[in-house]
DNA sequence: TTTTCCCTCCCCCAAAATAGCGAGGAGCAG
DNA sequence: CTGCTCCTCGCTATTTTGGGGGAGGGAAAA
């Protein structure tokens, strides 16, 4: 069953590109014969974008209504960790039961289960799987098929970010000082705590958090600490 | 092939504490025939901690020397999202080197590929494959079974963050002007610059970053906006 | 309906960070 | 040796933030 996936796993890994990424999305549908296949940049750096196999009307209408912000499916993805089934979740909101109802109208699948992946720089997207059956035919389908499409899932999510993140700037390093300075402040410190933490002078801290700023193209210490921690420099 | 997990997986999907993850990646070394398997929480709002088959010793010599500041596979992994195959890291810098011949002296085998994992409150987490052969026979290795690790690393991860996340607050959300405000201020923005661009008096502005420090408890405004950067609740 | 958040605005003053000008020594590579 | 970066320290003045009070309207949930 998983053998099934070989010879997709291996174009992903080898696409250079977002087309590579829909096609591969739209192969994996008619694979396992569901409804629809999504993966879904929610938040990053640049532009939020997708691939998908939703019609556009409702990605048009997703889009323009801002549903992330209500789509419990979204949200409760992005405060946990594992694979979501939709109907283990909250739709008693107003908004929610509108967006589901919504989605139903514009052709979706009643079922239906996401996945968040998240990336370095707080990117985070969302690989979701939509059906169209009853309980007990979902929860076959989820037993027999979840390892696949997790597994599948994840090598969409790593090919997408992995492509979404290739413009990011080749940081400059910090030095070991810079580094510590910034670490520090980061974890809340003022100037004053943290040059006592690294046993020298206010000032000479000072010229570190300058000459990081510099480097880092940064207009102020807390815009320094971002950069730096969404560059992977420093962490907390 | 895949099916060799099955039950594997299925175990981990009703583990209920850390040993059962402990005894399940000493299960997965023995049927993939690897010399280690590593699961690691680098980052973690916790403490730190393993499920790990690497030998005692060089575990203590790992933690008390904070080798994750310098370990190439922790730093790579950090600013990526895909599988890391160690030997495309870059091992020249001397402190690197050290760590490596320290490692081979501690009965680590000399290949490796490593995978990053994170959660949604800046978790950070590895889940390592550890191997001893040669170049040629690690590629035939990493081909037949990457697929089959890969999953099971997923299994791991999710499962490990879930126990692992299970005692912490479900961190307070912020209001959508508290975004708002912490997410100009990590572009660099004042006060008084952020306040113009939301077209709110500047006091409105402080107020919001006032309550966002509150809800991350965070000590001032780099603090504020280091917390939120990494537990990804905005994004530059 | 009441409570609870969220948004918006205002005051004053102390504390902290930023900007500008400096200086010298250590270590390393060409 | 020369130039480079890194580390260390000093001064003054200005700007920005932080902490402490408030207050009212609106929307949503209990």
């Amino acid at each position: 069953m998983a053998r099934k996936l070989d010879d997709l796993l291996e174009r992903l890994g080898d696409a250079t590109d977002l087309s590579a990424l829909d096609s591969a999305v739209f192969d994996l549908r008619d694979r396992y014969d569901v409804e629809h296949l999504v993966y879904h940049s929610v938040k990053s750096s640049g532009d939020q974008w997708a691939a998908l196999t939703y019609p556009q009307p409702w990605v048009d209408a997703y889009v323009e209504n801002n549903f992330q912000t209500i789509d419990p499916v979204v949200l409760s993805c992005f405060r946990g960790f594992t694979p979501v089934d939709w109907k283990r979740l909250d739709w008693s909101s107003r908004p929610a039961r509108a967006l589901f109802g919504e989605g139903i109208a514009n052709g979706l699948g009643n079922q239906g289960f996401s996945l968040p992946i998240r990336g370095p720089s707080g990117q985070f997207a969302l690989f979701t799987v939509n059906h169209r059956s009853g309980d007990d035919t979902w929860g076959k389908f989820t037993r027999g098929y979840m390892h696949d499409l997790l597994l599948a899932a994840h090598f969409v999510n790593e090919r997408a970010l992995a492509l979404d993140g290739e413009g990011h700037a080749p940081h400059q390093a910090l030095s070991p000082r810079e580094t510590d300075a910034l670490t520090l402040l980061a974890a809340g410190k003022s100037r004053a705590q943290a040059a006592e933490r690294l046993k020298i002078s206010e000032h000479t801290l000072r010229v570190y958090i300058e000459s990081a700023r510099f480097k880092l193209g940064a207009l102020n210490t807390t815009h320094a600490v971002a950069n730096a921690l969404s560059r992977g420099l420093i962490c907390l």
